[in-house]
DNA sequence: AGCACGCCGACT
DNA sequence: GTCGGCGTGCTC
């Protein structure tokens, strides 16, 4: 017997299709198919793409059920046989389509782009008036031009007539770039024989054969030729035709990197660094799987050390992963990489348009790059022979994803160790609690760097109590000692970074004379002003309109637009500082492509005196010449109501501290905060984590939240206010009676935004510390009350270990 | 999810 | 009597 059924998943995202399906490889089809293939096959009445995730020889379904698949869309399978597990291990772990699992591997240009097209199938003249224009040139229409003109009714009527058939084609969204070359014929003999059959008249062409035959065989861009040889298109396609050289169509990848990087080598280790090196490096040598959490404060060097453990890794034949948080993709990161290992490292992150997606992932693919430096989907890059894994900045919540699938990079990268027994690296100045504890119960192993890597001293951090300020009557953003410290730098002509945290103060629209907030319509969340655009828009659901002129509410005129925080803090900083060159980082300053890293690239040159910017500055910026960092309200991301707002304003306040004096100079920190004395605040000052996370830790425990419990949310949602909170409680009935003891239930309760797209939305929180029947019991809630609710218009969503509650 | 099949009300 | 409403069920 051999292979001749191929299972099938399809590329429909619902329940009753989440499995597989057994399709007849034709024979011709059976030598090329692999696991992880692309198939196009047909579903019910229409075709849809599908992955290959097993091979075998017979299979139960009636043969008049079955049907053959239709194209083999790949040569090489785009899928490993890891992936296809691990997507089976994600689909059970975050509860979500295997579907899903499967096309968050892959870059977005492999998906596929589903059109409909019209062919006739009659004369024309059989065709209604209405349907006749649209084939006077044409026999296939795309389904869209009806649409557009208000016409799928008589083209209904068409297709039940048999009059045209409606016709579903699937097809790869991205391109794979290609250039036209010139191939000069790789045979000298033929070229000479061209030569002396070129009449003596034909002058270039006589130049152009005699250079060819210097360089027989080599294929080059046309323009270098025509340059080279001071010949035209004409010239050669003359050469062309009498068979001296061909076009040939030269696969290429975009280049997303825009300069040319320098060669770096590695740099000497402190014993604290050559240490956690030597124990990465042990590991690796036993192929041991060990997930190490690399604790080091800011300007420790945990880079460096990631880069020497990657060089041995390389040397080993093996291949390594690199996450960073998207925010500090900056090419000052990628190029610490780039000028280490060169040609051999893929950059992966959210700038790069989908075709350039789709080239670095074949890099990958081909085996043409070693290394990938990329945000959280790098995770899933295809290497066959990984032999380290690192996070850097492992507490970072990006690394979650918030829509489906709901993995957790580190989590996939621990998967991914264990399959290839390869060393991971969670490496962090302030760890997540969850990692710390791991660590200290030794599921991790603690790698720590307590020194700064050249020895510089921490900055010293100064606490500004605004209170303190306000009783003095200073009503300013700025306190008295962040002014003087401010000026002292524009005097000795050294850089300051001002940072603000974004939240509340995002720019929103107001009514002066009845305090009207500008909502939206669909969700409970105030609109966002865009200066650009004249514009308010809604950052949850996109919904936008025109500034109004007057107020919704009481029609006053008196109606003004609140800018960013940055932005009035610039216009305040130009009132005490009037001659001081200030950079402004924010949303509205970096929407085009490339502008934050020409800011920061300004600002490194020492463009300007001052960068100003919320979190997007709190990474990865590492210039000589900062010597002050000014927080300009710490207080704003702790009031939050999320468990972990004390840990992230800890991890933010370090962060941001870490910008200063990263050389030679000096730094200095002014935090300014109304609460001084809460322990987050208070312990960042000198970086004392392990006293930060004692303390958190304790209030986990009082309060029942992570590391001690983990968490699953439960989401309902419906456009009835009624009908989600009914359902909710619904759901906790069902969860409580189904769930063991030991398990705690909170709510259900409105979420944070409580009205998202017109859904309402109402949640419980589910508190386990084991509970190995939660994700069947799940699944089982699921199941049974699926039908029910999708009739009812009910959503369900669940998150296991939800970032935000 | 999408689409066909199938059984009941308002129209030529 | 027929067109079209959307309830039910299946997709290898």
């Amino acid at each position: 017997m051999t292979i001749s059924v191929a299972e099938v998943i399809v590329d429909v995202a619902a329940y009753p299709v989440d499995r597989s399906f057994d399709y007849l490889i034709p024979d011709e089809m059976v030598s090329l198919i692999e696991l992880g293939s692309r198939v196009k096959v047909q579903f019910g009445p229409r075709n849809v793409l599908g992955f290959v995730v097993a091979l075998k020889e017979e299979t139960d379904i009636p043969s008049e059920k079955i049907k053959p698949i239709s194209q083999l869309l790949d040569i090489e399978p785009v899928l490993t046989s890891e992936m296809l597990q691990l997507a089976k291990w994600l689909k059970h772990e975050t509860i979500c389509f295997e579907i899903d699992a499967l096309q968050v591997m892959l870059p977005s240009a492999l998906r596929a782009k589903y059109e409909k097209f019209i062919s006739l199938e009659t004369d024309i003249d059989n065709l209604p008036e209405v349907l006749k224009p649209f084939f006077s040139q044409t026999s296939k229409v795309n389904y869209k031009d009806f649409e557009k003109n208000n016409l799928l009714h008589p083209l209904k009527t068409a297709l039940k007539q048999k009059l045209v058939v409606l016709e579903n084609v699937v097809k790869q969204k991205g391109q794979i770039k290609e250039v036209r070359k010139v191939q000069i014929a790789d045979n000298t003999e033929i070229l000479r024989d061209i030569s002396n059959q070129i009449s003596n008249r034909a002058k270039k062409q006589k130049v152009l054969i005699e250079w060819m035959m210097q360089h027989v065989g080599e294929t080059m861009d046309p323009d270098t030729l025509y340059k080279e040889t001071n010949t035209s298109s004409a010239v050669l396609q003359a050469l062309i035709e009498l068979g001296a050289a061909k076009f040939i169509q030269e696969e290429v990848y975009r280049d997303p990197f825009s300069k040319e990087v320098g060669h770096t080598k590695s740099l000497n280790l402190t014993e604290e660094q050559s240490t956690a090196l030597q124990k990465i490096t042990t590991a690796m040598e036993n192929h041991q799987t060990e997930t190490f959490l690399l604790h080091g404060i800011t300007g420790s060097g945990k880079t460096e050390v990631y880069l020497q453990a990657i060089s041995k890794c390389l040397n080993d034949g093996k291949e390594a992963i690199v996450l960073v948080p998207e925010i500090s993709l900056t090419p000052q990161m990628t190029e610490r990489f780039r000028s280490r290992f060169g040609e051999l490292v893929a950059v992966m992150h959210s700038g790069l348009s989908v075709g350039e997606k789709y080239d670095e992932w074949r890099k990958v693919h081909q085996g043409k790059v070693k290394v990938v430096v990329g945000a959280r989907s790098a995770i899933f890059a295809p290497f066959e022979n990984v032999g380290i894994i690192i996070l850097d900045e492992e507490h970072e919540s990006t690394y979650k994803q918030e829509d489906n699938p709901r993995y957790h990079a580190r989590d996939v990268a621990i998967w991914r160790g264990e399959y290839h027994k390869c060393p991971v690296i969670l490496g962090s100045a302030t760890p997540s609690l969850e990692s710390y504890a791991r660590a200290k119960k030794n599921v991790y192993s603690l790698l720590t760097l307590k020194e700064r890597a050249m020895k510089q001293a921490l900055p010293t951090v100064h606490i500004v109590d605004l209170r303190e300020e306000l009783k003095k009557g200073n009503r300013s953003m700025f306190s008295q000692e962040l002014l003087e410290s401010i000026e002292s730098r524009l005097n000795k002509k050294e850089q300051t970074v001002l940072f603000l945290n974004r939240r509340g103060y995002s720019s929103f629209v107001l009514c002066r004379d009845c305090g009207t907030v500008l909502q939206c319509q669909n969700c409970d969340i105030s609109l966002t002003y865009h200066r650009s655009n004249e514009k308010c828009k809604c950052h949850y659901c996109g919904y936008e309109i025109y500034v109004p002129k007057t107020c919704p509410q009481c029609q006053s005129e008196h109606i003004r637009f609140f800018g960013t925080g940055t932005q009035k803090v610039e216009e305040e900083l130009y009132k005490f500082f009037p001659h001081a060159r200030v950079l402004r980082m924010d949303v509205d300053t970096t929407k085009t492509k490339g502008s934050h890293e020409q800011i920061l690239e300004a600002f490194g040159e020492g463009k300007a005196d001052i960068l100003l910017g919320t979190q997007m500055i709190a990474k990865g910026l590492d210039y000589p010449n900062i010597t002050l960092v000014g927080v300009l309200s710490a207080d704003t991301s702790l009031h939050l109501p999320d468990f972990r707002s004390a840990e992230k304003t800890f991890q933010l306040l370090t962060q941001v501290s870490g910008r200063a004096g990263r050389h030679e100079k000096k730094g200095e920190v002014v935090i300014q905060t109304y609460t001084p004395e809460h322990y987050a605040i208070e312990l960042s000052k000198d970086q004392f984590y392990e006293p930060f996370y004692e303390r958190e830790m304790m209030m986990r425990h009082q309060a029942g939240y992570p590391p001690y419990y983990y968490l699953a949310l439960v989401q309902v949602s419906h456009e009835d206010v009624m009908m989600a909170a009914d359902y909710a409680q619904k759901c906790v009935e069902w969860l409580r009676s189904n769930l063991s003891f030991n398990v705690s239930i909170i709510g259900p309760t409105a979420a944070g935004i409580s009205r998202l797209q017109n859904r309402y939305r109402y949640q419980c929180l589910i508190k386990y510390k084991i509970e190995p029947e939660l994700i069947p019991t799940l699944m089982q809630l699921i199941k049974l009350y699926r039908s029910e609710w999708i009739k009812k218009g009910i959503l369900l969503s669940i998150d296991l270990d939800p970032t935000m509650i």
